[in-house]
This record gives C-alpha cells, structure tokens and sequence, in this order.
DNA sequence: TAGGCCATCTGGTCCT
DNA sequence: AGGACCAGATGGCCTA
C-alpha cells in the first residue's frame, strides 16, 4: 500500500451504488455454507448429569405456560430448540451481512482511492461521520460567499469541528481536529498511510477539488 | 507471535 | 410465540 502522494486527491463517485440498501435477501451469505458447525453446546444439549435439571427446567417451563399444550418429550424439545436456534442463527447472520452491506455502500461514496486498504467498520463510520462534516461546512462557507460579503477563507485550523460537542470518540480517528489543531488528518492517517480524511473546504481548495464536485 | 479485525454462535431482552 | 437487536465469547485470518 502506497501511501497518497499529496496534491493528487479525487473522489471517487460511487456510481455503481445506484439505490439506497435495499434489503439483502441473501440468505445465504459467503459464509453462511461455509460456517463451521458451532464447537459450543447447543442450549438443548444436556448430558447425563444435567438431565435432570434439563427436565427440571422443562417442567417449570411447562408450569409458567399453564401445562396446557401438549407435553412434548425431551427429544422433541431439545429438536425444537435446535431448530429454533439454527433459525435465529441464521436470521442473525443475515442480519450482519445486511448490516456489512450498508457498510460496503457507505464505503463506496466516501472518497478513497481505489488501490486503499478497505477500510475497517470503525474507520469508515468515523471517516464518514468526517466527512459529512466537511460537506457541511463546504455549503455553510459556499452560503456565506454567495449572500454575504465574502469572508476571508479560513484557514485549516480555523473550522469549528465535528467533535466539539461531546460527541465522545468521534474525533479519534480521521478527526479534523487533530491535536495539532489543523483539520489534516494528523497522527491516525499516518499510522494508516493510504488512507485519506476528508479535507476542509479551504483544504479542498489546495487540490483538485473544487467547490462544484459537491455541488 | 501478539494484536487487530472479522464472522459466527449464543443467550438475554424488548417489541409486535 | 417469534423476530429484531444487542453484547459477550470464540476461533480464524492477516500483518507488523
């Protein structure tokens, strides 16, 4: 991985992201044939010496429900419960590929290039969270110049910042506030070279990019 | 080899 | 009752 050479940044448009994430119905996931069988016990699965408990526990569970369905043996519980499980495995895993899906979209319109180290979910949550940031004060500064007599352009460091509220870890990574005060992304993106964070509007400036590619 | 990241399983809780 | 959501545990893969 290379890092950026400065001066040459560019957004990358996701085009190829055309709708919102709709809901991935793949049930069956990459991994999901793949996974390996569960090396822990199943909530079913009781040995000898549990047994009884294990029935104990039916019992009571029966009792709570009023013992008015029909009683089921242990094998037929512990299959329902398995069966149960496995359901709410998969429902979960699918949950976690929708959940990485809408990730992968968010990665697509965040401005990376496309030799970059994919970013981690932290990372991209936290670059976005930055980068609609900076999108917002590209609008506020691009009102100001438009409506009013036009202020000076602020320097890097003169932006307020996302993160001066208390929004907690925001600010940790990708932060436009770095510890030196300047809005480039100061230690964290040199500990991860090739990664970029979003830049200034006034930072935008020393680049390609113009105020029209958010426009 | 340690540490980071990730996928998956699991049980608990809340909601419909 | 069943589904959604969540957090903890676990194990695999990768990299410095």
């Amino acid at each position: 991985m290379a890092p950026h050479p400065l001066g040459a940044p560019t957004i990358q448009v996701a085009h190829e992201i055309e709708q919102p994430f709709l809901g991935v119905s793949d049930n069956v996931g990459p991994c999901a044939a793949s996974a390996p069988p569960s090396p822990t016990r199943m909530p079913g699965d009781c040995s000898e010496a549990e047994a009884g408990a294990c029935r104990g526990a039916a019992k009571k569970l029966r009792a709570r429900r009023g013992g008015r369905s029909r009683p089921k043996s242990e094998l037929a519980l512990s299959k329902q419960r398995r069966s149960r499980r496995k359901k709410a495995n998969d429902r979960e895993r699918n949950r976690m590929h929708n959940l990485n899906s809408a990730l992968d979209a968010l990665r697509g319109v965040l401005p990376t290039f496309p030799d970059d180290a994919k970013l981690t979910k932290i990372e991209t949550l936290r670059f976005a969270h930055n980068y609609i940031w900076a999108l917002t004060q590209t609008l506020r500064i691009a009102d100001h110049s438009f409506y009013g007599p036009d202020p000076p352009a602020p320097s890097c460091g003169e932006l307020g910042s996302p993160d001066s509220g208390s929004s907690g870890d925001w600010g940790s990574l990708y932060s436009p506030v770095s510890q030196t005060g300047s809005l480039s992304p100061a230690v964290s993106l040199e500990e991860r070279p090739g990664l970029r964070a979003p830049t200034s509007p006034a930072c935008l400036r020393l680049g390609t990019l113009t105020f029209s590619d958010f426009l």
